[in-house]
This record gives structure tokens, C-alpha cells and sequence, in this order.
DNA sequence: CGCGCATGTCATCTA
DNA sequence: ATTAGATGACATGCG
């Protein structure tokens, strides 16, 4: 549990403070609620994710006019708001609402897939199962179990075969599937292109709502379903016939602008993308699979993205399958922390990914900063894709996002469907062509027909991005920027983050360890560090200042006064052999020479700048023991005389002047009662009286001149250190944005491979491939999997839609 | 002599 | 109303 709890809350909010960081508002509630509820309780203890919303509960509730101007908290206060907005300031980015929908198929060795579309039952649960020969729906399982099962299950055999053909058969797959389109032939040139594509398709990382899915009542659908196979399987092969007219006038309709069964608007036809750059293993990618589905919210099976499939279903591209597959769960429901961990990086790196394009084609600092490596990742895609904006062989690639809201397009692509937001779109403005292309790729055909065949890169993208390319191989794009310096820095802001994103601890703990930042902090750091000799100097201040957080409260509240020093110099007072440096030091006690000894502007700061006045009457007049003497002596007395005066204040003198009985330090720092009581005591003319005032207004106002320079020093190396911090996180942030963007494409690229396999085996009766364009599938929360007629998965997720909330509440009980 | 810096001082504001 | 502290502005001394 700890092990738990330890990872969620590090990860989670390490997930929120990005997902902040570039303005999105975070809700964990929406994210934990309904697929691991005793996590929320996990999340939401001390260390909470909620931390940031807190600090803006913060600023909204009091704005910072709750605190008191001179507290640490106002400072700290001020410095995580003012690091904040710098920090989200960095970047401007769009975090766009992505889907992530997988899919996972369960291939029966035997016959034909049993189930087929359960169009016009009108019952609304017309998705319809594959069964496998065991008949009825089989839960997602055990991979391995489910391998051995043989009949009716995935065999090992065809694991591996699925396993080795992800590389080259998918290829050939697109290769055919394009012939349809477009072009015969897909060159190695045109394959890498597709797979720049597919780069430039991992932006369309995952939205949160995907993982609000309850697939609750999916589950209930396909148990009805179930039970009615039987009663209507006649029935429904008799419907089949017009199922598969309805396929087709699905993709006539297609032809003149496919309906969004959602939105109702027109969906640009697709054609897929079959490239596989698979580095992973099948079982590697079915884990994935497995990881991710939890959060799965809306399974959806590429519908547009076949539609060649109809008309070239008689071809049967998909010789590869000559057995009919049935659909069935693959995935292994283990539950092991490392699965979990598994799907926390799997999630985080999808969220996180959403966006990294945007960012790298909106953000100039990034791309300069690291101009050679970031390309390569999705540069590199981006300049390929204006490079297919021009070759026709890509207008068949389809790289595009399911969910989009005005022109959803299904497709594999649709693994993860991000939303618009994800689109630059100030570059082109917010039409929703624009940010089809910018997230899709300009993949279709259709793109092109229908927004013209213009280099949109130009529009979207930056001249620069659109100079490198290769795209085959991915270097760290920020190798450049980040150094091993911050690998130890990371640890310590995430540390910093769990502790609730205080930016001092972070800087200090940051310090603490990074020796060498560079930055002249020392001053405001050096408290800490040569304590020995401010400890033994009778320095309450600085003392108190060194044990509280680096950031700047010690120049707010760390100069008391250290009355106890008064006393000090009790009975030097006037005339006496009263050393003012010695006072002074005692006084100010930050002036601890060992703070400042760092600081080379620091380094005169105890010269002594007493003024030297207008000599005055009084000033001038000799000291009392000093005027009748003759010779030398009065000339010695004399020269002590002036070195006094060099030594000694103008008060001082004045005070030395006025023969005012008590020290000057007594004026200043006494206490008022105490103050007022040694004034009753003595009994002084209305002058001295005025002196004292005087004297004692000045101290205190020479004191609090000096604070308050000095908080205005350390305001000024904070925020030094605050830019450096920032500097330094974003650098952290931006690599791991290149991490979880090559993880996500990695991700991808497996699922969309697997799935593209396991759909193509899939059989009719007639031994017909399905037509993607009007199939899907679609998972359950049990790990079934169906074939579901896409309109009716459309009316399904319609229906379900108000549904959602009252089912996460009750989870969340759970 | 002028400049920059540190410091002191005053006036003013605020709590 | 008084006091203490904060702070901007200015003055002064020094290198």
C-alpha cells in the first residue's frame, strides 16, 4: 500500500502539476473516481495532488491580502505565485481532451466469427459478441491462460505469428489498403512517410475523459446480448444481408461526406495507416493493452479508416488470415503493482504527450534550445508531413483522430484521439479543418480534397520545423539542454512537488544539493552554511532566519533587533571607548560577515558611513575631560577626540555633545517603557530630550532602512534563484516530454499494428473480411470484446452518455 | 571630477 | 492618537 500510495501520489502529481503547469484544470476526482477508488482517499491525504489547488485556493481566497506583508508565508506566498506564473509562462501550451481507445480481439481457431451485426433489433443493445467456440462472451483474462486455451482462444502460435508479422504485414496491409485509393504501391520512401505521419500522430495523445468511462453498462449490454445471441442468431443472420448493404451505403454516404454519428457532421473520409515500426514484443504491447484499458472509455474501432476494405473485400487483402478469428479477450488481468505502475506510466505519458507538438511547434525557446534533437522526434515528422502534403502516396495514409468532434475520423489512429485544443490554433485560427490537419497530419485524401492540397506545415508549423527530417531515427531532442545536472535536480523537484510544490523547499533542497548552481545565492543560502560563527555571534535573527525556508522570509522577519545586545555596550556610553562597528555589528546582526562574505558587492558593507556634519556648537565644543589640560596631553586628547568623532555617529556625538548620560544603543533598542522610564529618570533639558528623540528615531529608522535593503537584496536573488529553478524545470518537464511522447509513439505504433492485425483476420460467415468503415470494436470493462456496428455503437454511447456520472459515483463508493 | 555603491536620514505611509 | 516599522527619495562618504 505504501508502495502505492508512494508511486500514485508522486506520479499523479507530478501528472497534475504538468497538466497545471500548461493550464489545465486538473480534476484527479475525475481521473481516480471510477477506476481506482481507494486510491482517491490514497491521493487526497497530506501529500496531496490537490496541492496546487490549494495554493490557488490561496490566491483566490485571500490573494495574498490575508497574509501579513512582513511574513514568510506572504513571501513564500508571492514566490511560488510569481514561480507558478513564470513556470506556466514558459510554455503556452494547449492541452487538448484526447481519447484513447484500444482494441484487442480474441481469435478463434475454428470457423467463422458466430456473431454478427445486430442491426434494427431497435433494442438499442445491438452490438453483437463474437463468440469464441466455447460459445457466450469470454472475459478478458490471462493472456498466457487464454493462449492455452486453444480452442476458441489466441494459441501461442498465433501470438507469435501475429508477433512476427506486426513489422511486415501491416505494411503490406496499408500497402493494399491504399491501392484503392491513391496508389498502388507503397515505396520505402512512402512507407517512411506514413510512418512521419505516424509520428506526427502522437500528439493525438489520450483525453482525460476516456478514462471517465464506465463501461459498467457495456458490460450488462453484452451479457443481454448474450443471452439473446442465441434466441436471435437465426434472426440475425438473416439481417446480416442488410447489414452489409448498410455497410455500403454507410460508405456511399461516406463518399459524399460521412455523417459523425455524434456531432452529425461530416466526417472526412480516411484511409489507414498501416505502419508498424514495432520495437516491442506482442505480449509487450498486449500488456499495454491491458494497462490501458481500465481507463478505456469509449472503445472504437476505426470506421472510416476502412474504407477501401468494402471494395476490396473481395479481394481479401488479408490473406494472411485464412481462418476466421474470433473476437476475445487477450489481456491478462493481472494486477500486479508493476501492471499498475505500468498503467500510471502509460496514462501519465499519454496526458503528458498531448501537448508536445504543440508545444514544440508554438514554443520557440524549445525548439532552439534544442534544435536538432526535439526535431528529430516530432520535427522530423512534421517536416515529413509537408513532404506528404505533396506526395500523393500520403493522401492515403490516415493518420487522424476518432473522437474529433466536427469531423471524427476513425481510424486506428484513433487509439488516441486528441481534441482540437491540441491544434496551434492561433497559427490557423479555430476552423475545424485546421486543427483536423494539424492534428491528423493532413492524412487523407479527403484533407486535401476537401482543404485543398496546400502545405498546411507552413501555416501550422515553424520554418524551422520543416527543415529537418529523417524521422527514421528519434534522438533525444533535449540531450542538449539537459545536462546530468538535472537528473539529480528532478528527484528533488519532484520531491518538492509531493511535498506540495513549495517552491522554496524545492530551491532549497535544490541548493542543498547543488552545490555549484552558479547563481550568487549564496547570501541568501550562506546562513545555513557557516552557522558556526552566526550561532556564536548572539545573532537571533539570522539564526532564525537560517532555519526557516530559503526564500526571503529571513529579509522579511529575520531582523529583529537583538535587544539583548543593548546591554552590550552598557557603560561605554558616552565618551567612553563605545565602539560603533562593534555596536553596529551587534545590531544589525545580518550583517554576519559570514553571510555576506560571498557576495563581492557585500564585501564593504561594515564601512562605517556616519556622517560627518556641519560641525555644530556642541559638536565642537571639547569633551569635558579635555580642556584645561596643556602640551601634549591636550594634544593626545585631542587626536583620541577625533578619532572618536571618526568613530562615533553624528548622534552619537551629539548624543557625546549634549552629555546625554546614556548610551545611544539604549536610545534606539530599549522598549518603549523602558525608554520613557530612563528618560524620567535622568532628568534632561528639553534639548537633550529632543536629542534622544532623535537619536532614538533615527536608530530605529537606520535599522528598519537596512532591512528593508536587505529584503529587497534577497527579493532580488530569489529571484535569481527562481529563474534559474524554473530554467532548470523546464528543461526536467521538457525532456520528459520527449520520454513520454517517444513511450506514447512506441504505444501506439504497437497498438495500432495489433489491432490492425487482429481486425484484419477477423471473418464474416461468408469468410469476408469486416468492413472497418462500418465495424468497431469495442471493448467492455470485463475485457470482452465486440464487433459492433458503428451506428449502433454510436446510438449505445449516446444513450449512455447521461449515465456516466450517477455510475462513477457508485464506484466511487466502492 | 564623476560614477557607483553602501549607508544614513527624512518624509510618508501603514498596521 | 501614538508608536513602530516599511519604504521611497535624497544625501553623504568612499573607492
Amino acid at each position: 500500500m505504501l508502495y502505492l500510495k508512494k508511486y500514485l501520489t508522486e506520479g499523479l502529481i507530478q501528472f497534475t502539476i504538468l497538466l497545471s503547469l500548461i493550464g489545465v484544470r486538473v480534476d484527479v476526482d475525475t481521473y481516480l473516481s471510477s477506476q481506482l477508488p481507494p486510491l482517491r482517499e490514497i491521493i487526497l491525504g497530506p501529500s496531496s495532488a490537490y496541492t496546487q489547488t490549494q495554493f490557488h485556493n490561496l490566491r483566490n481566497t485571500l490573494d495574498g491580502y490575508g497574509l501579513h506583508h512582513k511574513s514568510v508565508d506572504l513571501d513564500d506566498y508571492f514566490t511560488a505565485r510569481r514561480l507558478l506564473g513564470e513556470v506556466r509562462s514558459l510554455d503556452r501550451l494547449q492541452v487538448p481532451s484526447t481519447e484513447l481507445s484500444a482494441w484487442l480481439v480474441h481469435r478463434d481457431a475454428e470457423g467463422p466469427v458466430v456473431s454478427s451485426p445486430q442491426s434494427g433489433s431497435g433494442d438499442g443493445s445491438s452490438g453483437f459478441a463474437l463468440e469464441n467456440a466455447s460459445g457466450g462472451l469470454e472475459e478478458v483474462g490471462n493472456l498466457e491462460g487464454s493462449a492455452m486455451r486453444g480452442n476458441g482462444s489466441l494459441d501461442q502460435g498465433y501470438l507469435q505469428e501475429l508477433e512476427e508479422n506486426l513489422g511486415a504485414v501491416a505494411p503490406e496491409d496499408s500497402s493494399e489498403l491504399h491501392n484503392d485509393s491513391s496508389s498502388n504501391n507503397l515505396t520505402k520512401e512512402d512507407i517512411d512517410l506514413i510512418d512521419i505521419l505516424w509520428r506526427q500522430d502522437i500528439d493525438l495523445g489520450a483525453g482525460r475523459e476516456v478514462f471517465d468511462y464506465s463501461s459498467r453498462q457495456k458490460e450488462e449490454e453484452e451479457e443481454e446480448e448474450e443471452k439473446k445471441k442465441q434466441s436471435e442468431e437465426e434472426e440475425e443472420e438473416e439481417e446480416e444481408e442488410p447489414t452489409g448493404d448498410s455497410w455500403r451505403n454507410g460508405l456511399n454516404q461516406r463518399g459524399e461526406g460521412p455523417v459523425d454519428g455524434e456531432t452529425g457532421e461530416c466526417i472526412p473520409q480516411q484511409l489507414p495507416t498501416l505502419v508498424d515500426r514495432t520495437s516491442l514484443s506482442l505480449q509487450e504491447c498486449l500488456r499495454l493493452l491491458e494497462a490501458t484499458f481500465p481507463f478505456v472509455e469509449e472503445t472504437e474501432f476505426p470506421g472510416s479508416v476502412f474504407p477501401v476494405l468494402e471494395d476490396s473485400s473481395e479481394e481479401d487483402p488479408f490473406t494472411s488470415s485464412s481462418q476466421g478469428p474470433l473476437l476475445s479477450p487477450l489481456l491478462p488481468e493481472t494486477d500486479s503493482p508493476l501492471d499498475r505502475e505500468q498503467q500510471w506510466q502509460d496514462i501519465m505519458a499519454i496526458m503528458d504527450l498531448q501537448d508536445m507538438e504543440v508545444n514544440e511547434a508554438a514554443d520557440p525557446s524549445f525548439n532552439t534550445s534544442s534544435a536538432s534533437s526535439s526535431s528529430g522526434v516530432d520535427t522530423g515528422s512534421l517536416a515529413n508531413f509537408s513532404l506528404s502534403a505533396h506526395t500523393p502516396i500520403n493522401q492515403d495514409v490516415s493518420l487522424h483522430q476518432a473522437s474529433l468532434p466536427s469531423c471524427s475520423q476513425d481510424f486506428p489512429g484513433g487509439f488516441f484521439n486528441p481534441e482540437l485544443g491540441s491544434c496551434p490554433m492561433e497559427a490557423v485560427g479555430a476552423s475545424p479543418p485546421a486543427a483536423l490537419l494539424c492534428l491528423s497530419s493532413g492524412n487523407s485524401s479527403d484533407v486535401n480534397s476537401t482543404f485543398g492540397a496546400t502545405n498546411l506545415t507552413d501555416v501550422l508549423l515553424p520554418p524551422r520545423l520543416n527543415g529537418s527530417s529523417n524521422g527514421t531515427e528519434l534522438p533525444d531532442p533535449l540531450t542538449g539542454l539537459l545536462e546530468e545536472a538535472l537528473l539529480d535536480e528532478i528527484s528533488l523537484l519532484d520531491l518538492a512537488l509531493v511535498e506540495g510544490f513549495n517552491p522554496a523547499q524545492a530551491s532549497r533542497l535544490r541548493e542543498e544539493f547543488d552545490s555549484d548552481s552558479g547563481l550568487s545565492l549564496d547570501s541568501s543560502q550562506s546562513p545555513a552554511s557557516p552557522s558556526g560563527s552566526e550561532t556564536s555571534s548572539s545573532s537571533s535573527s539570522s539564526s532564525s532566519s537560517s532555519s526557516s525556508s530559503s526564500f526571503s522570509e529571513e529579509g522579511a522577519v529575520g531582523y529583529s533587533t537583538d535587544s539583548e545586545a543593548v546591554d552590550f555596550e552598557e557603560g561605554g556610553a558616552v565618551g567612553g571607548c563605545y565602539q560603533p562597528e562593534f555596536s553596529k555589528f551587534c545590531r544589525m546582526s545580518y550583517r554576519d560577515p559570514s553571510r555576506f562574505s560571498h557576495l563581492p558587492q557585500l564585501e564593504h558593507v561594515a564601512h562605517n558611513h556616519t556622517y560627518n556634519l556641519a560641525p555644530s556648537p556642541t559638536d565642537q565644543s571639547p569633551a569635558p575631560g579635555g580642556v584645561g589640560k596643556k602640551g601634549a596631553g591636550r594634544e593626545k586628547q585631542q587626536l583620541q577626540q577625533d578619532f572618536l568623532d571618526k568613530q562615533q555617529s553624528r548622534d552619537e556625538r551629539r548624543a557625546r555633545a549634549m552629555k546625554i548620560p546614556f548610551s545611544n544603543e539604549k536610545i534606539v533598542h530599549l522598549p518603549v517603557e523602558e525608554f520613557n522610564e530612563l528618560l524620567s529618570k535622568h532628568r534632561l533639558s528639553e534639548a537633550q530630550l529632543t536629542l534622544v528623540r532623535d537619536i532614538r528615531r533615527r536608530g530605529k529608522n537606520k535599522m528598519a532602512a537596512q532591512n528593508c535593503r536587505k529584503r529587497k537584496l534577497d527579493t532580488i536573488l530569489n529571484l535569481e534563484q527562481g529563474v534559474e529553478a524554473l530554467r532548470r524545470d523546464k528543461a526536467r518537464l521538457l525532456r520528459e516530454k520527449v520520454e513520454f511522447v517517444r513511450s506514447l509513439r512506441q504505444m501506439k505504433q504497437k497498438m495500432q499494428s495489433l489491432h490492425q492485425e487482429v481486425f484484419s483476420r477477423l471473418r464474416d460467415e461468408s469468410g469476408r473480411p469486416y468492413p472497418a468503415g462500418e465495424f468497431s470494436l469495442q471493448y467492455g470493462s470485463d475485457g470482452s470484446v465486440l464487433l459492433m456496428p458503428r451506428r449502433l455503437r454510436d446510438e449505445q454511447q449516446q444513450q449512455q452518455q447521461p449515465s456516466r456520472k450517477p455510475e462513477k459515483k457508485q464506484k466511487d463508493k466502492k
